[in-house]
RNA sequence: GUCCCCAUCGUCUAGUCUGGCCUAGGACACCGCCCUUUCAAGGCGGCAACACGGGUUCAAAUCCCGUUGGGGACACCA
């Protein structure tokens, strides 16, 4: 192990991206992304995937997906499934990789058992490595013991196996035997961590990390390092939480006689208002979070009109597919996510996608945790929904209303008609597709109406005179010949001087009468789209439903 | 507890390496006012930060030291 002892890792300055040119031609950019099957895509975990796909494709390289599942062997392709299927959603593509493939593979870790083995043979071979035998409960206690006396922990290697003979004697009492790496206890692991620059840890810090359990399976650190490898990784780009396991990875590369890739360490993705990394397990304390609560609501709503079966767990905006699901534009969340951690200058916020791989570095890559906003999120939604045409918007909008079962699966002419005049009268309210939902009120038949019980009472049935002044209006109404906006104004207007009342005391309770709401956009627009029918016949069915229930 | 990392408006950030152009810029949010049939939008205006303390220097957000605060890691998880 003396081999180990001051090993220093130095790469030279010239190797940061935007001074490399020239050695990143030399040299095949390769980047990573190795996420569990774990059924669902982290949105902390798809910024990280994100910095490594842009990272490749501004280098002209290549960005690989690698299964992580050396632990659960279950069901890996169903919850495989969701993962890749948010990563093309979101549009990042990879190279190599499940259902592609590569020359590099396998690129599940679970195939590779027997190489990882090789790996561990090798280690051991080298006296790198050696077998173990301590149970936990033994080793808790040298870690208990250790940290009552407020130092770091080093473990006595007490049930170290130094031979076969040994390791039999210590297997005799009933032992599990393991296999750790035999860390250098003097000098230091330098590395330079091309966001944070130079490293400089103490080996003695380390642990002798497992890296083989008793079954013959392999952990992670292991098989991260040798797949990196392997898989000719340039540059490994992750989040911060690994900065610590680096000097451990280096003495498993080291010691397999590897090439170091270059290291560059994220900083997390936080909560709202907060440092703390953004973790899928505490979405209850996030809900207290009233913006976060906001779109978690929002979403939630939208899933349930679906008819999608959801639960906390499954479905809240840590995970990517709840804005697939609620009507975000991939360009959008990938916008939004670029700039937490990200920034090119003092004042570029919207980047194409060509723009951002052109214009991303590691160099400008920031250093501090980074939180989780979701107002100004929607406010770049809303930003690239604005930038669509009506008809796009309206394409984007229809299996909403399609999943509610407010729109056939093929819609007439008409009925598209409609859509595009709801999209085109609500504006900017349509912030997600699934905001149309909103509007179902224009999608309804006349008879199935719902009122919001509060603006019904405010506006019709304790408006005094409401109920008189909207029959008299909806007599007049026959006599429209024109129907457009700018005649339905004229047309409202001159009822309100010949009645000489206040343009409030009808228009609110005509917005309630039609759509059963109080708020909304333009009244003429909804009556325009609604119609003239329509229009009569809601009028006529609101103050039947006001003077049924008048005192 | 130990080790490592980090620190500019409420939030994302520019500026820090290469000290002066910074009475600190932008965005989102927020607060007024205007417009207005509601809700939005829009127009105009506004509030708001260099964590603290020492140095170095003619000059510090920027360099150095310390403190405080925050985060991460200390697994037979990944």
């Amino acid at each position: 192990m003396g081999r180990a002892c001051g090993w220093t890792h130095n790469l030279c300055a010239t190797m940061y991206p935007s001074r490399s040119h020239e050695d990143s031609k030399m040299i095949e950019v390769r980047t990573r992304f190795a996420p569990s099957p774990t059924g669902y895509l982290h949105i902390g975990g798809v910024r990280t995937a994100l910095f490594n796909w842009l990272f490749a494709r501004h280098h002209g390289g290549r960005f690989i997906l690698r299964i992580d599942d050396t632990d659960r062997r279950r069901n890996v392709q169903e919850a495989l499934a969701p993962i890749l299927h948010g990563f093309r959603w979101l549009g990042l593509d990879w190279d190599e990789g499940p259902e592609v493939e590569g020359p590099a593979g396998p690129y599940f870790q679970s195939a590779k058992l027997e190489r990882y083995n090789r790996a561990v043979q090798q280690l051991l071979a080298a006296g790198l490595a050696y077998r173990d035998f301590a149970t936990p409960d033994e080793l808790q206690m040298e870690r208990d013991a250790a940290r009552a006396r407020g130092e770091r922990f080093v473990y006595s290697r007490r049930w170290l196996a130094g031979d076969e003979d040994a390791a039999a004697r210590l297997a005799a009492e009933g032992r599990a035997g393991v296999v750790r790496l035999n860390m250098p206890r003097t000098g230091e692991c330098r590395f330079t961590d091309l966001v944070r620059g130079p490293m400089v840890v103490e080996w003695a810090g380390e642990q002798d990390h497992v890296i083989q359990r008793a079954d013959g399976t392999c952990l992670y650190h292991l098989a991260s390092t040798v797949d990196d490898h392997d898989m000719r990784i340039s540059h490994v780009i992750r989040a911060e939480e690994h900065l610590s396991n680096t000097p451990r990875q280096i003495f498993i590369a080291q010691g397999l006689g590897y090439d170091l890739p270059h290291y560059a360490h994220l900083p997390a993705v936080a909560e709202p208002g907060s440092r703390t990394k953004l973790s899928k397990r505490k979405l209850q304390k996030y809900l207290k979070n009233p913006e976060f609560a906001r779109l978690n609501h929002r979403g939630q709503v939208i899933a349930g009109a679906m008819g999608l079966a959801t639960t906390d767990e499954t479905f809240n905006p840590v995970i990517v597919d709840f804005y697939e699901r609620t009507g975000f534009l991939p360009d959008a969340l990938v916008n939004y996510l670029l700039l937490l951690g990200w920034a090119l200058d003092d004042h570029t916020e919207f980047f194409s996608r060509e723009q951002m791989v052109a214009s991303f570095s590691l160099e400008r890559v920031n250093k501090a945790p980074a939180s989780f906003d979701p107002v100004k999120l929607m406010a770049f939604q809303s930003h690239y929904m604005q930038s669509l045409s009506v008809s796009q918007r309206a394409d984007l909008a229809a299996p909403f209303l399609e999943g509610a079962g407010l729109l056939a699966k093929n819609p007439t002419s008409a009925d598209k008609t409609r859509l595009e005049q709801v999209v085109a009268a609500a504006g900017e309210r349509l912030v997600v597709a699934g905001d149309i939902l909103d509007y179902r009120e224009f999608f309804v038949p006349d008879d199935d109406l719902a009122y919001d019980a509060k603006a019904f009472d405010k506006r019709l049935r304790n408006a005094p005179g409401a109920v008189d002044r909207l029959a008299r209006f909806a007599a007049g109404l026959p006599g429209a010949r024109e129907w457009d906006a700018s005649a339905l104004e004229k047309f409202l207007k001159e009822f309100v001087a010949v009645e000489e009342i206040k343009i409030g005391s009808i228009i609110h309770a005509l917005r309630v009468a039609l759509t059963g709401k109080g708020v909304g956009f333009g009244l003429y627009d909804a009556m325009v789209i609604l119609g003239k029918e329509s229009c009569l016949a809601r009028v006529e069915r609101a103050m039947d439903e006001a003077r049924r229930e008048m005192p």
